[in-house]
DNA sequence: TCAACGTCTTGATCGGGATCAATAAAAACT
DNA sequence: AGTTTTTATTGATCCCGATCAAGACGTTGA
């Protein structure tokens, strides 16, 4: 409060012709016309902060959601008061995909930390999308990225190791970090060990135990929620399960 | 080949209009003229038959495609021979979406049983989707739903146990069958126990464990590939944990 | 400042399901 | 027909990661 000003709103509610996410975001490959359109239809609300829900299982569905600034998770939560969290959606992504189909999520976005938030109502974008050739494009493969995306995930939780999994993890931060124009190597966690395992299906002790490990192997430095990559050559290969194929007999 | 001749060609031709998946599948909330244009760029092409593929993994992708009868599977082939099976597809459900961002496909479809197949150019469908705008709005909620499903498969891997998953996935069978007028509860497998487990993400030796041990509680009934539900209801209550919940405290 | 709570780490133990191994039963091929 | 190959079942053993337990560290609020 004091000396300098907080954040002006002024600076949240830039247009997608001049947001620097426009080439991760919806707008991709659109003219400058059609964005100036999709813009028309954004809603830009003030931040949320630590713990605000975008939305919760159940409820309607009308808007998808693209991070600007921070970060979210979604997450399926269980009678029993546990979750499964699906997904980390850092800023360029989109979230509320899986609720067009029955207009209702089924799952939950929590913020995870001061977190700036496009608002798109569907039903505009539907339309919009329905003159706009190059929207509609956009939007069957943003769809389809998703699924890709989980696709992965699947073989991941089906065939992977709980090594295998952290490393594919942090990997796959460093990259989207990177494409952002921040440091691959170099980045805070927002999410806690806990959410980490979720994710990943693994227990909190094993997230622990495996961020030790690998600094003992010097391929990462950690400390609490601040990640150092060292060694991101190794954490692939250790994704590919590296000692495992070693120790078996060489493959057809 | 003496007596009755064998299946003639004309019934694999029969147009969407006709076919009794058309309200599984993409002709869903179209009117009688939009899905006579739909018709028009379908191609249906003679059955497949057993261990052919509609793709691979890597192949260009310039279809969607439709199982009309018969039933696919679409897996992820790793580099050791292993796979990572993503799905099994029966009559009415679409392959080939998560091609759709990369126009690339990123796994391998195979078909599991003699299966007639209904093709779809995706280039002729995006522009036929942009002309109608329900065919839009039923492709925006088809790919949703396909996230969804991956969702709940995500949920499934990364927080069931082995005979949850086993009881889901018998589950998820029979209401698919139920829903294209067959059988809830008699039903035949068209893929191995092998198969099952990897898309599970269990050995093959569990998942024949688990079928006996389902026999043995009279859960249902098995022999081979013919597997009849005796106990739908506790079937349900077997994913949802139920002994596991029994044992532990009620929770907040 | 200290208390209270939540998060993270580390150690000890346990168990579900993988793996190894052997047989049985189908299916595919000749 | 028999022979080979694939698939399924069952048993024995092992190990990764879950669970239980305790302490360290951080953070929050009076």
């Amino acid at each position: 409060m004091s000396g300098r000003k907080v954040i002006s709103f002024e600076n949240i509610k830039v247009a997608c012709k001049g947001c620097s996410l426009a080439t991760l975001c919806l707008p991709m490959g659109l003219t400058t016309d059609d964005v100036e359109k999709l813009d028309q239809i954004v809603k830009r609300n003030r931040p949320l902060h630590r713990g605000d829900h975008l939305f919760r299982d159940g409820d309607k569905f009308h808007s998808l959601y693209v991070v600007k600034t921070g970060s979210v998770k979604t997450y399926a939560p269980s009678e029993d008061g546990g979750e499964q969290v699906l997904g980390f959606h850092l800023p360029g992504e989109l979230i509320g995909l899986d609720a067009i189909e029955s207009a209702t999520h089924h799952c939950s976005a929590k913020v995870l930390e001061t977190t700036a938030i496009c608002e798109i109502p569907f039903n505009q974008l539907e339309t919009l999308s329905n003159s706009i050739p190059s929207l509609q494009h956009q939007m069957y493969r943003l769809l389809s990225r998703e699924i890709g995306h989980d696709e992965d995930m699947l073989t991941l939780l089906g065939k992977k190791n709980a090594e295998e999994r952290l490393a594919a993890f942090l990997l796959s931060l460093s990259e989207r970090f990177k494409r952002r124009n921040l440091s691959a190597t170099d980045f805070y966690l927002s999410m806690s060990r806990h959410e980490i395992g979720s994710y990943l299906g693994l227990a909190v002790e094993t997230v622990s135990r495996l961020f030790t490990r690998f600094q003992d192997e010097a391929l990462l430095r950690v400390e609490r929620k601040h990640i150092e990559l060292l060694d991101l050559k190794r954490l692939a290969n250790v994704v590919q399960g590296e000692d495992r194929n070693n120790r078996k007999r060489q493959a057809t």
